[in-house]
RNA sequence: GGGCGGUUAGCUCAGUUGGUUAGAGCGCUACGUUGACAUCGUAGAGGUCACAAGUUCGAAUCUUGUAUCGCCCACCA
């Protein structure tokens, strides 16, 4: 048997391990007739991605469902890809032209695209070889990209099918714009961050019987301003800017203040022109004057009030938002140097009243951070309520569950409150709209006059038959491919066999903050396109952050990288650290020093195998011996293996992945490591060496498999060694890997719970010794002899057989086990489980030292004492509590009446010493 | 303005359906190199479970309220 080093090295294993796997096609399918599908689909990264905790996190949970749920003999596939991430990507080649001082502009749309694909073949790959060093088991065959031809395909099948339905329309609607991206936006892609701004009050004045009433003033040359005595309303405004579009103002019609405006109108201060005063129930009568000025084409509420009272749409801004075409005064100038001018001219011509400090929220881009403009803008939407029904019903009737289930509920309130979705996007990068438009035909009829929508390109308009057809340049949001992935990547619309076979995939595993981009989405176009939810588990994992609580993010230099854990600790310290570190749903915070814990597991293990193997020369059997011929010890270690398989099973299926980590760990480290290799230790010494050999690679070679999901490098590599294998050499049915080995069943025939009893008990008197050993300062070289009294006969015959047992473990020296005994000179006493240990102790101490701090304790346990005496006095305690609970308290309060006597035996016997 | 989560040892966190001495790792203290492991072993110190009231024989756990930190949603301009 090749020889182990003394530390486990994770680097140099892991990679060649993980390429062994692959191309041994550990990770492809298994297709086995009669097994049961399993699928999870990746949640694709961005191909500019570059791996973060959060993606360790997220591919590890999957990685671990995948590996336990193959071990469980289920037909496996786990769908890895990446996006293509419009705007992000878009950016990022923007960003790396424009070191050559070039704009996309300046290369063309087709140039453009051709460096993005570029860019996207050189380093798309990168996110995708770093879930590689994870370890993560996806089938790389099945590796799909949101631009793939497929996926395309998909995209514009759903977009035609939904148009004919629809359930896609264009149109003028208010839209989150990005002024930097020059891009319209998601109203969730579009988050709203609290900012402290200005509210601004500003009088117009009141047109009708004023000195302004039948003069006309020409835009161009403003003269107006307020005078003293001049009628006037007073609005409020964040924004001082968009007045230059105002078509109106509105006051709540049940407003007493100002009801006797209703009907008449108002002038721009500024500009001059003429606007209604209405009256609208949007307005609140509590805020601000409780006037309001409406500017219908860059509010969303003002547009809605626009609609209704037929209003005028007035674009003021430019696609980079300047002003625009409203007044020369302001004809160009930046919206925010524009509303600095306004104000000026504003306190200049006295309109401007009070300005109030104000805190707001305001949208920002959410890939560049810009303020948002809310701006009327043609669009294409889809129509959501009706794709919502059945995505509702679906979580309301549990055949799609969240875990934890609280997030059902968000899903659910944002599904029942769906707004429609704006999934055009004027950026260059993306799937390109289906939509082509005749010009000639256009406004020949309704608003779809003009309008082709195919998935192969037109030869010419239908109607008129010109061939000269101008595509919409247009792509569609990111999400509009991605929404599609359950299905897409197993090749609908084709029908293909993986999607026969592998959809509806099982489990989705994501993170909380793409619950509405994604998962709602996902859900809706499954029921949508295949008829069916796209997975029946959805497991949402917390979101790593740093120790004060801060995301963990490249822009706030608080991450932890990763591959450098990887690098420094190993992968499987990294995946066993992220796993303990997150109870179900609640987030991370990280600290490096963790992964310590990881690595020193890993080398926990290592070293427990390097001891076993070191004592084993010729072949080696991990079968169990037969039960008859198994010692105490030997029953005990199997019967708690069973507890902890059951366990572990249990946690898995409730996705509690830290409760079944941390099940192994102590399994691993206190039971066998700390208890069972010790004992084997002497049992090999004073028994039968090949039995106990047996038992511990019986118990190895279940632990390798046990922890192998979380833990797969060292597991892997252990189990070869076990099995006399060899890693190097491609796995195979003769040389299989411990990826195919059987998932441990508890065998209830193997749990022995008196063996367990037992051996808790014979615990529990070597602890006790060691521990009078410790109180009484008794030096470790010391070995005092033993008294043991037990009542008990089965107990006492169990006790005489572990003598060499005892000797060893509590390091003392002759042991009696008589019943009958009497109770030997300067000893100490303690009584564990029925048992009287005595430690003899003349000669072995210093006394006067001890006494006093004995004594103290004393007086401590002396108070616990009262505390529970108490409560088992009271009748109502006794009479309701169920029998078990109150004999468990009996017990337990003779326990510590036992080490109250103890301590005080211990008193006695210091003074017998003296 | 609604909704959700957290508050447990010096630190980072567990704690199943309420059950009586509240756990782990790190850190700390003492001892220790007994034939795997010092990335280790043995033993120990350390907590009025944020606060208050309530339900109960019994509450870290259930109810209500308060404080505090954080997240999400929302057309107070």
């Amino acid at each position: 048997m090749s020889e182990l080093a003394s530390k486990y090295d994770p680097t140099q294993v892991e990679e060649s391990l993980y390429k062994n796997w692959k191309d041994s096609g550990c990770f492809v399918p298994s297709k086995k007739a009669g097994a049961k599908p399993y699928t999870i689909v990746i949640p694709p990264p961005n191909v500019t991605g570059i791996l973060h905790m959060g993606h360790a996190l997220n591919n590890t949970i999957q990685d671990i469902l995948i590996r336990w749920k193959r071990m469980q003999g289920q037909d496996v596939l786990w769908v890895p890809g990446t996006d293509h991430a419009g705007i992000a990507t878009q950016n990022v080649v923007e960003k790396s032209i424009a070191k050559e001082g070039k704009k996309r502009q300046d290369l063309g749309r087709e140039a453009f695209l051709e460096k993005v694909w570029e860019w996207k073949e050189q380093y798309g790959g990168r996110i995708l070889y770093q879930l590689e060093r994870l370890g993560s088991s996806c089938d790389w065959n099945h590796t799909r990209f949101t631009m793939d031809e497929g996926l395309s395909d998909a995209v514009k099948e759903v977009f035609v099918r939904l148009y004919e339905e629809g359930l896609i329309y264009r149109g003028s609607y208010i839209i989150n714009w990005c002024p930097r991206c020059q891009t319209a936006l998601a109203d969730e892609e579009a988050p709203r961050e609290e900012a402290q701004g200005k509210l601004y009050h500003i009088k117009y004045p009141i047109y009708e019987n004023s000195r302004f009433e039948g003069q006309s003033y020409e835009p161009e040359s403003p003269s107006l301003n307020l005078q003293d005595g001049d009628a006037f309303i007073e609005v409020a405004t964040t924004r001082p800017e968009t007045l230059l579009g105002d078509t109106a103002i509105a006051v709540h019609p049940e407003d007493e203040r100002l009801a006797q405006y209703i009907g008449k109108h108002a002038l721009l201060p500024l500009v001059g022109r003429k606007i209604p005063i209405i009256a609208d129930t949007m307005v609140d009568l509590e805020f601000g004057t409780g006037a309001v000025k409406i500017t219908p084409a860059h509010d969303p509420a003002d547009f809605q009030t626009g609609k209704r009272h037929d209003l005028a749409f007035i674009n003021v801004m430019t696609d980079d938002a300047r002003m625009q075409g409203v007044s020369p005064a302001y004809e160009g100038l930046d919206r925010f140097e524009c509303r600095s001018k306004i104000i000026i001219d504003l306190e200049m011509q006295h309109f401007l009243g009070p300005v109030d400090e104000h805190a707001h929220n305001v949208g920002h881009c959410y890939r560049c951070h810009t303020v948002v403009e809310p701006r009327m803008s043609p669009q294409w939407f889809v129509s959501m309520q009706k794709l919502a029904e059945p995505a509702i019903k679906a979580v309301k009737d549990g055949d799609l569950r969240f875990s934890p289930n609280r997030w059902s509920k968000v899903y659910l309130n944002w599904m029942e409150n769906i707004q429609d979705w704006c999934i055009s996007r004027q950026i260059w990068w993306g799937h390109r709209l289906p939509v082509w438009y005749c010009d000639p035909c256009a406004g020949k009829g309704g608003d779809t006059a003009g309008v082709v929508v195919s998935k192969q390109t037109p030869d010419g308009c239908p109607k008129c038959g010109n061939e000269k057809l101008r595509q919409d340049p247009d792509v569609l949001d990111t999400w509009f491919s991605s929404w599609l992935w359950p299905f897409s990547t197993l090749g609908w619309p084709e029908k293909t066999e993986d999607l026969e076979r592998f959809y509806p995939t099982n489990t989705l595993v994501t993170a909380p903050d793409i619950i509405f981009f994604w998962v709602a989405r996902m859900v809706m176009a499954g029921f949508y396109c295949m008829g069916k939810q796209p997975f029946s588990d959805v497991y949402i994992h917390g979101v790593v952050r740093d120790i004060t609580g801060r995301k963990m993010s490249k822009s706030l230099g608080n991450s932890i990288d990763p591959l450098e854990v990887v690098d420094q600790y190993g992968t499987d310290a990294l995946r066993y650290t992220l796993i303990t570190s997150t109870a179900i749903g609640q987030d991370i915070f990280l600290a490096e020093e963790r992964f310590l814990v990881g690595r020193n597991f890993a080398n926990k293990l290592w070293n427990a195998t390097r001891f076993v193997l070191s004592k084993t020369d010729g072949a080696i059997d991990c079968s169990l011996p037969e039960k008859a011929s198994l010692t105490l010890a030997d029953k005990w270690i199997v019967s708690r293996l069973q507890h902890t398989i059951k366990q572990v099973t249990r946690s898995l299926e409730q996705f509690m992945l830290n409760e079944a980590a941390t099940t192994l760990y102590d399994f691993i480290w206190k039971d066998f490591c700390d208890w069972y290799i010790e004992i084997a230790k002497v049992q090999s010494r004073e028994g039968d060496e090949a039995q106990t050999q047996r038992v511990l690679f019986f118990v190895l070679e279940n632990i390798y498999r046990l922890l192998h999901p979380f833990m797969p490098f060292v597991t892997e590599v252990l189990w070869q060694q076990v099995q006399g294998q060899d890693a190097e050499t491609a796995f195979s049915s003769t040389n299989p890997s411990i990826m195919t080995a059987e998932w441990p069943k508890a065998h209830s025939a193997w749990m022995d719970e008196v063996a367990e009893a037992q051996l808790e008990s014979f615990k529990k008197v070597i602890v006790s010794i060691r521990n009078t050993k410790a109180e009484l300062n008794v030096g470790r070289d010391k070995k005092p002899s033993i008294l043991l009294r037990t009542e008990n006969e089965d107990m006492a015959s169990f006790l005489t057989q572990q003598i060499p047992l005892l000797q060893s473990l509590a390091q003392v020296g002759e042991v009696t086990v008589d019943a009958k005994a009497d109770r030997p000179e300067a000893s100490a006493a303690s009584v564990v489980d029925g048992i009287e240990v005595f430690v003899l102790l003349a000669g072995l101490i210093d006394v006067s030292a001890e006494r006093e701090r004995i004594h103290g304790r004393v007086v401590e346990l002396t108070q616990v004492l009262q505390g529970m005496e108490k409560r088992l006095n009271n009748k109502q305690f006794v009479d309701k509590a169920p029998d078990e609970v109150v004999a468990e308290a009996r017990s337990k309060k003779a326990q510590v009446q036992e080490t109250l006597q103890k301590f005080e035996a211990h008193l006695k016997v210091l003074e017998t010493l003296v």
